[in-house]
DNA sequence: GTTGTCAATTGACACTGTGTCAAGCAAGCG
DNA sequence: CGCTTGCTTGACACAGTGTCAATTGACAAC
């Protein structure tokens, strides 16, 4: 029943994707794009009226695609707010490598376009709410450092979370997903809900060189 | 006596730090950056093969001018492992607002540039060797916990001192600068050098709101 | 003073990439 | 048949990088 014919917007946005997703993926110019989808680079501009509305429309189809709630579902159930902390750092931090090649086009583009800019920030203003809401259950239990201000906690997990902090560890330094995990939700277990005993699981991973 | 004719290439170079430096800087065209000289864009050209020579030898000529070397150097003096640690964190925190104009429009063409984005992992890359310095002052005083892979703790703490960090915190969410150096201060040291002590101060700041 | 050299100037051009516009074509449908 | 819809080709304007050639002006050497 899915398998009626796909719409045009929709393949362009496929092949979109498809470039973006490969490794090392440079920036895809719009013929590029065009070529991909094997359609003409102006048929493209009859669907999209700029690459920006390109790229964000193809980070919502990604979105949708993945179903980035349903991933990050598991943490509202937890009981606990330091349950709700790990689980949401877990369900993130597994995410991140599904949307990191959109990611990378959207954020490069960023400094030059203020509209991907915004569509961007929008992106992340929502995964923010996610650790808005951890910080919220912690403080709930009284589980938070005392004197916390729950903005700045909530900064911080949202900082510790970044596609950017993920991209230096398992990118450029090579490490696994596993220990990229487990390290960053030691680090975020530590400092915010104050858990000492998650610094056992940070720096103690063990894997072959590369 | 350094009062004497600056020649064009510095001019240049101070012209185009200018345009860096001011708050929310585009990227400057040649064009702008001719014009901010007071010379034709062509002239630029003269002493500079192409925009990204132009943009490393700035970032080349404003460590020089703002002395890393010695900005660095009373972490190289530390007695212990965590006071040698302590101290690079806040020196090269305290350095990054220094460099920040120069560093964003350096990794933003580091996305299409790969020459931009070897001198920019250079660069990097020297900072990096502090973060080994000061590991290994660590792993000698044995205050690293144990099994801990010294590569691992390195990759972790030049994670967190990274320029994206410190934007992330500062420009974006707002924090103050010591605000900003007594959290990641915390977090290294609980980390990497497992001074639990140190957990106190992250999240610990009490700053007017903006 | 003439000559040479060097730095900078003007003006033109090639090239890449985005985004716009107009005319035409083919299929499907009333 | 004529109309609409979606796509095609081909041309163009515009911004920005980088290149090239011819010219000017200053300054020093002879």
């Amino acid at each position: 029943m899915s398998s009626e014919t796909i719409d045009t917007p929709t393949k362009i946005v496929q092949a979109t994707l498809g470039l973006l997703e490969r490794p090392n993926a440079k920036l895809p110019t719009m013929t590029d794009i065009a070529r991909a989808t094997g359609i003409s680079r102006q048929a493209v501009y009859l669907h999209f009226p700029s690459r920006t509305d390109l790229l964000v429309a193809a980070t919502r189809y990604q979105d949708q695609q993945n179903q980035v709630d349903a991933a990050l579902a598991p943490s509202r159930g937890a009981r606990s707010g330091a349950e709700r902390l790990d689980a949401f750092v877990t369900a993130w931090g597994n995410y991140i490598p599904k949307i990191y090649g959109v990611a990378r086009a959207i954020m490069a583009v960023t400094d030059t376009d203020a509209e991907a800019a915004a569509a961007w920030n929008t992106r992340m203003q929502d995964m923010r709410e996610g650790c808005a809401a951890a910080v919220n259950a912690l403080a709930e239990d009284g589980s938070l450092p005392p004197n916390t201000d729950i903005e700045q906690a909530t900064d911080l997990l949202w900082t510790l979370l970044s596609v950017r902090n993920w991209e230096n560890l398992t990118q450029t330094c090579g490490w696994s997903q596993d220990c990229y995990i487990s390290t960053i939700r030691g680090l975020a277990m530590a400092t915010i809900a104050r858990d000492l005993g998650a610094l056992t699981d940070v720096l103690a991973c063990t894997e072959p060189p590369a």
